[in-house]
DNA sequence: CGCGGCTTTGATGTTCATCAAGTAAAGTGG
DNA sequence: CCACTTTACTTGATGAACATCAAAGCCGCG
């Protein structure tokens, strides 16, 4: 069989676009764009217009927002499969959050006008898209709260679980984000992450060669994690 | 002309069932149930199996989950015409957050299983529907990195002004929280609430009865809202 | 009336931010 | 490729912000 787009073996495809119909799928696919982004690069500036409903296909980002005195404000990261822009899409004409790529990033971008068009033609689409978006708004709510009971070895162990444990599933890996994006994420100044990280590595729990991280004793960290 | 509904009439009904026909509007009408609330009762409890689609008609809620050791964490509050059930509701089949009255309260109850239908059957709904709960998660999530980035001094006048400004629309109103509330709101202790409270009110920027709220002065309010 | 929860204030200690200073790493222009 | 600049990282010292503990008054409620 011919394929006649490469958005059929696309696992966005799965994900988001279950509910198109092949005819629907071919137009979209037609109409979309891939755009690749160096690490450090601006996906989404907040402010800007909502011209397109962008997913994340490869790479990894960090959601924020800028307080009033020009802090950076990490909301979350999101990984492929995550929505992007999402969250704000629906709720007004401009991006509420600014995106930027920590890692090396694909997006797949498709015209807005295009979706609310699917949406207000196709219930089911719009259906999933509202289960898919208030499963996403759930979560980080509650780890916005998850984060905020914590102290500040139980948010340095919970960053470091989350990138273990959801983002690169091993006991080992690199870093994608500075030490001072961990506290813009985590609420807390660079100079105490750091000053835990060393900590936990005095303490046998992790080894630190730069930026990459290893995870010695899970349990220990799972529990401060907790506790914390 | 012959009213066949009371819901015709009802805010609730412009704010979150505009995009459905005169017919299914009687249907709803009929199936909707009334439920009302004295100040403390519990209205959703966290966990419990999504049955009900509920908005709140009159009165003022809190929307909580309890962290590991028990304690409550206040998400947000919510008045009428705000979403109650909303958020968790087409995330899977169980609440997320607990709902309880803060205030006597009415709250309009629609068999969920209507609801799904209608979504799936009408998509202007749909796409309403989503539109509102971005808005509302939009809302949410600002909120809390507004709160996030103060200290306890701008936490405390915002979480002032907010009653004032955005709930009651006057200067002058009586508090529907605990202090100790107010500190799970906030994420701080209740002693250093009361603290500060007391510290607003002997320099004359408040004036406390009790329960009783009275902003003097607004401006200096706002200022410490936003600066700290 | 008396009990429990809410409120208030004070005293104390911990946690965390900030300041300072230095090293390492990474980008930049010649 | 090297000097230069900038940015990231690290550690220590200090002080501020905040939690916690303790004790007492208050209020509503059975």
């Amino acid at each position: 069989m011919e394929l006649k787009c490469k958005c059929e073996y696309c696992d966005l495809r799965n994900l988001f676009l279950e509910m198109v119909k092949e005819e629907e799928m071919l137009k979209l696919c037609a109409i979309k764009e891939e755009k690749n982004f160096k690490k450090g690069q601006v996906i989404i500036e907040a402010g800007e217009p909502i011209t397109n409903f962008v997913y994340l296909k490869e790479g990894l980002v960090k959601l924020f927002v800028e307080s009033n005195l020009g802090k950076e404000q990490i909301i979350t990261f999101a990984k492929p499969m995550d929505f992007v822009s999402i969250l704000s899409v629906f709720s007004g004409d401009n991006y509420q959050y600014s995106v930027t790529a920590i890692e090396d990033s694909i997006t797949c971008n498709i015209g807005f006008s295009h979706i609310k068009k699917l949406i207000h033609s196709n219930a089911s689409f719009a259906a999933n898209m509202l289960s898919k978006m208030s499963r996403i708004s759930d979560k980080m709510i509650l780890d916005m709260l998850e984060v905020r009971e914590k102290n500040l070895k139980g948010r340095v162990a919970f960053i470091l679980l989350y990138f273990a444990n959801h983002v690169y599933k091993e006991l080992d890996f690199e870093l994608p984000v500075s030490r001072k994006e961990i506290a813009n994420y985590i609420g807390m100044s660079t100079e105490n992450v750091i000053r835990t990280l060393s900590e936990f590595r005095k303490h046998g729990i992790i080894k630190i060669f730069g930026k990459v991280i290893e995870i010695v004793e899970l349990e220990k960290l799972q529990q401060i994690s907790r506790l914390g």
